[in-house]
DNA sequence: GACTGTCAAGAGCAGTGCTCTCGTTTGTGT
DNA sequence: ACACAAACGAGAGCACTGCTCTTGACAGTC
């Protein structure tokens, strides 16, 4: 029966997409704080009572809002890293690096509903974790199709973190190590750290404008996860 | 005629601070955005309007909560440095990456308010310069007071970057050179990058509890940074 | 053709940041 | 000692928010 599709559902799944699309401008244009239902079912030619016909809440709203922005740059960081030649390892690292920080600066708001300050309560809906994953996993793709550095650079995770790490590969990428794991998870949050800090502002002052701090950053990275030299 | 206050002063800047105080305790509970004024007020047995006095307006509040925050976390890793010893960068090292998360860990809302999504307009008001700068300071510090490396790791910045840095060093720390002062921006953004993943959620399911992670995380960032070992 | 569930609309509630006005208090210059 | 000005708290009020409830109209189904 989900291959029927009555006028009514085809109607209410549109509707649904022209509140998200007017809500991810208001997004764009004045940031989640200022996002308002009264204000997009006004730019619909709605009232803002209909609007709980498709969200129940604010904060329902901008859960979807976010999990289409995990999706986006998802999407952008795998199409990056295809993009990039298949065997060059480092390029594809790089690839993934700009693809994440150039979505970020397109879309300074979105960026700051998924990885700023949380908004709603404290704690994120299950329905954000596998979208969330994704830049994750494709960070995982690039160390996965790297050949095996001679000599892994960096300590050996041990005790409890070893047990962590090895759990999570297990899970994700078997025929990783657990130290091979610590290092894309250094990799992971040390790419995120400088694009928060530099949407942020945080840069301002120091490394300003950070786009050469940053592509240093993304070859030392490279050099840490045991990325060959480009060809 | 500074040192003379009337009555009005006195009045004036302590209740200045109860505002502040009682800003924060909602800040501590329900998070910068469920702040309200008039919560606020009405805790104080104020109306609303006599903030108004006191703050120009809610974003003011903020940036005060903003500044304090800063200086808090900024004393914090300042007195933690300073009470290990002297002479072991490495547990100096230690005890700053602690101090940071710690605080964090104590202070999320605040943590969130100074390091995640930036809440009023889009830009840092001037004032917040100097305290964020804080505890950077303290990582440029511990980094001087490191004995120099016999082989320094990593790459040598080229280019603009190179210029830049140059330009950073000789304002805060004039020995340092180029490749030094950038293995601190990343090792500062690192931190950050790993604190606020923690705080914001984002290794729920990865490093989860944190804290082996960051700590095998703290020591390679140290051995990065050409730290000796401990005695 | 009657019935049921969905829909948009409107009124309304409690709450918000902020402004303006109104007496009152407080400090200061004459 | 008096008068003036600045600062102050209180209150009313504006425009706005998220959200709820009710009402009447329409579509899809039996």
């Amino acid at each position: 029966m989900a291959a029927i599709r009555t006028a009514r559902q085809r109607a209410r799944e549109e509707l649904t997409l022209e509140i998200k699309e007017e809500a991810r401008r208001q997004l764009a244009a004045e940031g989640a704080q200022r996002l308002s239902l009264r204000a997009v079912a006004r730019e619909l030619g709605m009232v803002s009572s209909a609007l709980y016909r498709y969200f129940p809440s604010r904060d329902d709203l901008l859960t979807a809002l976010i999990i289409d922005a995990y999706e986006a740059v998802g999407e952008c960081a795998e199409s990056a890293v295809a993009a990039a030649p298949r065997a060059d390892s480092r390029a594809r690292w790089r690839a993934l690096c700009n693809a994440v920080r150039d979505w970020a600066r397109a879309h300074p708001h979105e960026y700051a509903l998924v990885y700023g300050t949380p908004v709603p309560g404290y704690q994120a809906p299950q329905d954000t974790v596998e979208p969330a994953a994704r830049v994750a996993l494709v960070l995982v793709a690039v160390v996965r199709g790297a050949p095996p550095a001679e000599r892994p650079p960096g300590r050996i995770p041990a005790g409890e973190l070893a047990e962590q790490l090895t759990g999570l590969a297990s899970q994700i990428a078997p025929e990783l190590d657990a130290a091979a794991i610590a290092r894309a998870l250094i990799a992971w949050t040390q790419l995120f750290g400088m694009v928060s800090f530099e949407l942020f502002g945080h840069l301002v002052g120091s490394a300003d404008p950070s786009g050469p701090f940053f592509e240093h950053a993304v070859e030392e990275l490279a050099d840490y996860l045991g990325l060959p030299p480009s060809p």
